[in-house]
DNA sequence: CAAAATAAATCCACATTGTAGATATTAGTC
DNA sequence: GACTAATATCTACAATGTGGATTTATTTTG
């Protein structure tokens, strides 16, 4: 049985980025990652932000990318797109075991839904 | 009506410390918080990085401390007790609601409780 | 009461993460 | 080929994360 390194502790940020790539799924690119992230989570940031944090996801290899062909929408570089890698996964489920345990029985205070 | 500053973003660890801060009540200090982390949340920190945040989040007015009277149990320099402000609250609420958000959905992948 | 022991906080230094402006690259349009 | 657009990459700095070393305040012991 091989040794598995533990997942590293995710920041706030990068589990922000990570959750955002789960929900659009295999295609992802900065861009799209960026206006879920102002949708969903209500909170702005620019694309070179997610773009820094996603190339340090990478190499941490917790997501993996892969450069898109070109698509005929009026030009453009070609996208890379961003998938959440296995390790990631469970780092992603660590950090947020984490915070929902130290949550747990406090929802009345933090205004949850049900 | 005032004008109120929006509740700053909190790091990861911001969040966790102010989650024990909340499930520890008013008495709350350092070595405390230090272990209900390392039981709740499942991750070993050291005091001093628990007491770097609580410093920073103090400054930042999510919350306050008091210094406690000293304490007839062998010795030992005088607790800073530590609490939650009503800002720093707002704050923890912001952030949890803005994770809750992201995850919203997936919960399946995220090997969540129910 | 001085010395030792203990509990806790504070200081300091450095690593990692957060964040965005400026710049470069690639592709379509005229 | 010049122009415009979409996207990524580079660069730089601020904020957060983290822990070792040091200091301070207290009790206990000789």
């Amino acid at each position: 049985m091989t040794r598995h390194a533990a997942p590293p502790v995710l920041g706030e940020f990068e589990q922000i980025v990570m959750l955002a790539l789960l929900r659009l799924g295999p295609d992802a690119y900065g861009a799209v990652v960026c206006g879920e992230i102002e949708r969903r989570g209500g909170r702005g940031v620019s694309v070179s932000a997610v773009h820094t944090t996603l190339e340090r996801l990478e190499q941490k290899g917790l997501v993996k990318s892969r450069v898109g062909e070109p698509t005929p929408q009026r030009g453009g570089k070609r996208k890379r797109h961003y998938e959440v890698a296995a390790f990631g996964l469970k780092a992603l489920q660590a950090s947020y075991r984490s915070i929902r345990n130290m949550a747990d029985g406090l929802e009345h205070l933090l205004g949850e839904p049900a």
